[in-house]
Parts: C-alpha cells; sequence; structure tokens
DNA sequence: TGAAATGTTGGGGCG
DNA sequence: ACGCCCCAACATTTC
C-alpha cells in the first residue's frame, strides 16, 4: 500500500500519530507539504511567521532524509494541489492530522470528499491537542463555557486515563538520503527574508524544551509574569507549528515534576494549565465557531471609537506608556510577545484607545509567530471582557503600575525601547515626568526623542467605566 | 491573570 | 507612663 503525509500544522517526526500510522500502515510513504496560494497572498501571517515556517519545512526535510523519505511540495490552492498529488501519485490514502479551525475543517471536509471521488480514502487523527473537543463535557453533556471547570475536568481525565502517547519516532525506513529538496525561500514566496529570532524546526524545539525543563520550569509560576527575564518556555511558536508534540510535552513535564519532588509541583502544573487554556480555546473555537466574528458574549463597552491615528500609534510602538511600546516593538522585530505585556497591550487598546478589540486581534494574527486563530481571539475576547470568563469590565490595566510591578528596573522596556536606554529606573515607567533637566541628561526628550503619552490613563479608563453598561 | 479607595492595625516619635 | 498622631503595611471593599 502506498500512502501520503499531508504535513500542515504538525513540522515534525517524533510523536506524530498520521505520520506513524501511514508508517505502520504503508509499503511507500510520500510526505507532502502544500503552500496555499490564496492564503499567503491574504496576507493573514506575517513574515516572521513565513520565515519561521520555512526554517521548521527545511529541518523536516532533513530529518525525514535520514529515514530515506523525501519530502516534496507544492504550490497552488491547497485543496487542489493535495488532491491532484494524490492522483498523480496513485497513492491509496491519504494522512493527516486534524485542525479545529473553522477554515480548516472546511477545507479537509472538501479534500477528503475530492480524494473519495476519485478512490482515495483519507485517515485523520489527533494531535494538536490532548483531548479533542467532544472528549470533554460537561455531566448534561453540553460543553464547558468556564476555563475553571473545564480545567478540573481536564485534569480528572488525565488522571483516571491518560491517554495513550504517540508512537515517539516511527520505524526508521530503508537508508538515508541525500536531502535534496529545493524548499522555495520567503522571497519566492513574496514575502521579505527577515533573520529568524526563534530557531526553527523540530531539532531546535527538542533543544529549547530540554532547556527549559533544565531550570526555568521550576519557578514558572511566578517567574512568567517577568517581561525582564528569561522566565518562560519561549515554545508558541512550536506548537503553533507543531514542532513539538503538545501531548509529549505534557508527559514530559509530568517526568519533570516525578523527578524533582514537590518543590517543582507549582512550576510544572502552571506551565500545564497554560496548554489546558490551549486546549480550551480549541475546545470554544469547535463549539462556538460564531466567536471568530462575534463576541462571545455581549460587550460590556458601547463606545467603539474607530481612530486610524491611535490605533497606528499602537501597531508602531508609540504611544509613549514604555510597557506598551515595547512589546509592540518586540512584536514587530520579533515575531513574538512576552504574555504578560500581551495582556497589557490588549488592555490598552480596548479600555485606553477604545479601538475594537477585532483591529488588535488581526493585528496579532499578521505579526505573531505563534499565531493561531482558538488561542488569539480566545484571550482578545477575554481582556475585551467579551469572552469566556471575561476579565469584568471594570477590571482595568494601569500601563505604568504594570511596568514597575513586572518590568522593575525597566530591562525589558530598556531592550526594545533604545530612546529610553538612558533614562533612570525612577522615570523609566513614566518618562513623561521627568523635568527639563533628567530629559537632557537621559539624552531623551519628551515630545522629539520619545513620545509623550497618547491618552491620559485616568481620563480615558474612567470615559470606558462611564461607556460601559 | 486589576486598581483605587477605604478600613484596620501596630510601631515609633513626641509632648 | 501615657495619649496622640503619623504612617506604613496589610486587609477589605468598591468600581
Amino acid at each position: 500500500m502506498r500512502g501520503l503525509m499531508w504535513f500542515r500544522r504538525d513540522l515534525r517526526m517524533t510523536g506524530n500519530p498520521a505520520l506513524s500510522a501511514a508508517l505502520r500502515e504503508c509499503d511507500e510513504v510520500i510526505p507532502l507539504f502544500a503552500f496555499d496560494e490564496p492564503l499567503l497572498r491574504s496576507r493573514r501571517f506575517g513574515s516572521h511567521c513565513v520565515n519561521f515556517m520555512l526554517g521548521c519545512l527545511d529541518d523536516l526535510a532533513r530529518r525525514l532524509s535520514s529515514h530515506g523519505l523525501s519530502l516534496t511540495w507544492r504550490r497552488g490552492n491547497q485543496i487542489e494541489e493535495v488532491v491532484r498529488a494524490a492522483r498523480e501519485t496513485h497513492v491509496d490514502c491519504v494522512y493527516w492530522n486534524r485542525d479545529y479551525e473553522p477554515g480548516a475543517i472546511e477545507r479537509d471536509r472538501r479534500v477528503r470528499q475530492d480524494l473519495l471521488h476519485h478512490g482515495v480514502s483519507a485517515r485523520t487523527f489527533k494531535d494538536h491537542v490532548v483531548f479533542e473537543p467532544e472528549e470533554l463535557l460537561t455531566q448534561a453533556g453540553t460543553p464547558f463555557q468556564r476555563y475553571g471547570a473545564y480545567r478540573s475536568r481536564w485534569w480528572a481525565r488525565w488522571q483516571q486515563a491518560e491517554p495513550p502517547p504517540p508512537a515517539v519516532l516511527p520505524r526508521r525506513r530503508g537508508r538515508a538520503i541525500e536531502a535534496s529538496v529545493h524548499l522555495p525561500s520567503a522571497g519566492d514566496l513574496g514575502y521579505p527574508i527577515m533573520p529568524l529570532r526563534f530557531e526553527a524546526g523540530e531539532t531546535a524545539a527538542r533543544r529549547a524544551i530540554r532547556c527549559f525543563f533544565d531550570g526555568p520550569i521550576r519557578n514558572y509560576a511566578i517567574a512568567r509574569n517577568r517581561p525582564d527575564l528569561e522566565a518562560t518556555s519561549r515554545l508558541s511558536p512550536h506548537f503553533r507549528f507543531g514542532t513539538l508534540s503538545i501531548p509529549l510535552a505534557v508527559r514530559s513535564a509530568l517526568a519533570v515534576l516525578a523527578r524533582h519532588g514537590t518543590a517543582w509541583k507549582t512550576g510544572v502544573t502552571g506551565w500545564i494549565d497554560e496548554l489546558v487554556w490551549r486546549d480550551f480555546f480549541q475546545h470554544i473555537l469547535w463549539h462556538f465557531p460564531r466567536v471568530v466574528t462575534e463576541p462571545f458574549r455581549p460587550a460590556p463597552f458601547t463606545g467603539i471609537e474607530n481612530d486610524d491615528q491611535l490605533f497606528q500609534a499602537w501597531c508602531d510602538g508609540r504611544t509613549g506608556f514604555p510597557l506598551i511600546d515595547a512589546g509592540m516593538r518586540q512584536l514587530n522585530e520579533t515575531g513574538w510577545m512576552h504574555n504578560r505585556v500581551r495582556m497589557v497591550v490588549a488592555s490598552f487598546l480596548v479600555k485606553d484607545l477604545h479601538l475594537d478589540w477585532r483591529w488588535g486581534e488581526e493585528y496579532f494574527m499578521q505579526h505573531l509567530i505563534d499565531a493561531d486563530v482558538a488561542a488569539n481571539n480566545g484571550n482578545w475576547q477575554w481582556c475585551a471582557s467579551t469572552g469566556t470568563d471575561a476579565m469584568p469590565g471594570y477590571r482595568i490595566f494601569n500601563p505604568a503600575l504594570q511596568s514597575k510591578t513586572f518590568d522593575p528596573r525597566g530591562e525589558y522596556i530598556r531592550r526594545f525601547v533604545p530612546e529610553l536606554s538612558r533614562v533612570t529606573a525612577h522615570f523609566i515607567h513614566q518618562p513623561e515626568h521627568m523635568t527639563v533637566d533628567d530629559q537632557e541628561r537621559s539624552a531623551c526628550r519628551i515630545g522629539s526623542d520619545y513620545p509623550a503619552p497618547i491618552v491620559d490613563h485616568q481620563a480615558a479608563s474612567r470615559r470606558y467605566l462611564h461607556k460601559t453598561s
């Protein structure tokens, strides 16, 4: 039997259920990646993301070749290309791992239908989540709408019947072959070539998770809020592109806990809880696909003002609020932003600038390497007070206070806002408080070197509360 | 995964 | 020694 392994957002060999099944069941397996021309043209993904994905594919091609497999790729309309590849290579079956986004569900339905029409079968597998949307339901059989309840069910389910681990490495096939795949460059795909700020590919991902498990995970529960420290795993791009298996990551983390004992417990379980949030938001998107365009619950705030200039200042990181600007510049420069800072910039867009949270959501999708519809939408709705477990409307982040609490010495700010590099820790969170003398001394004139705050936080947040039902 | 306002407590300076 | 005030530190309430 001959099979086609269709790679999508699972760009790894280790613990890849579809790939393992294909290798188990077929005499010959053809690995395929299909670049979707309409998606590339839509600019829904940013340059960092495309460059990262190509890096992952490059590593995947290398790893496949050491198993005697040669990655093939196509470019065009993804649905047509996959079906055409299946027909031209005369495979009996196409294998892939399931995706839970509304657009992907529809795409996969059409591919399966077209394949069947040509006498080719399709087999799909669970991979991006630990528990699929239908696996965890309330006692009444309805979907959970609260993270807390979902979380306790998730852990109970894990303890009661730990999901069997996916086959860690597929059976080695034949001899290693020369890696002769010539993948397109970012330039070929119409995107600028950028230096990678995150090492791409499964090989780098495995190294990164090992480093995180060796130390930082121990204090993750507290230190994760500090953008000035290297305290988070920074693995989100790998989970987005499947260069790491999420179920395997959970198992490995629990093995770390078993090895080190209770001192590591809050760190390890806190980190796994973040993966549970991922499952939860996939589950919400599956059961309530309308959230892609609508609020999950009615917005408490009725005064959205669509001001392009304020939005542009937010995008560019020149709002005059150092933590906000550092976060947005980190995003623009590296394709990633620390999670605490994501919450602060999101709160600021909604509750200080009074812009539509969907604008922020879209900007994140276009710039984050880890851009994922479910997680991004869920988190934006949470910040906008329209989501599940929504932050109450009256909970508003104070950018200066968040900055003092979580970047006390201003080191994160100085890393991404060079105009402020000589401002002292005393003024770094609110440089507009400097006297003219202070501004001279720190080589930072407010209004020319660095902007004055574009809004008055007190007034803006009071106005927000006033327009909240 | 809030922040500000308000309330409570306790130590220390001082007359 | 005592009462008074101030204020920091912490807890509670409110939006």
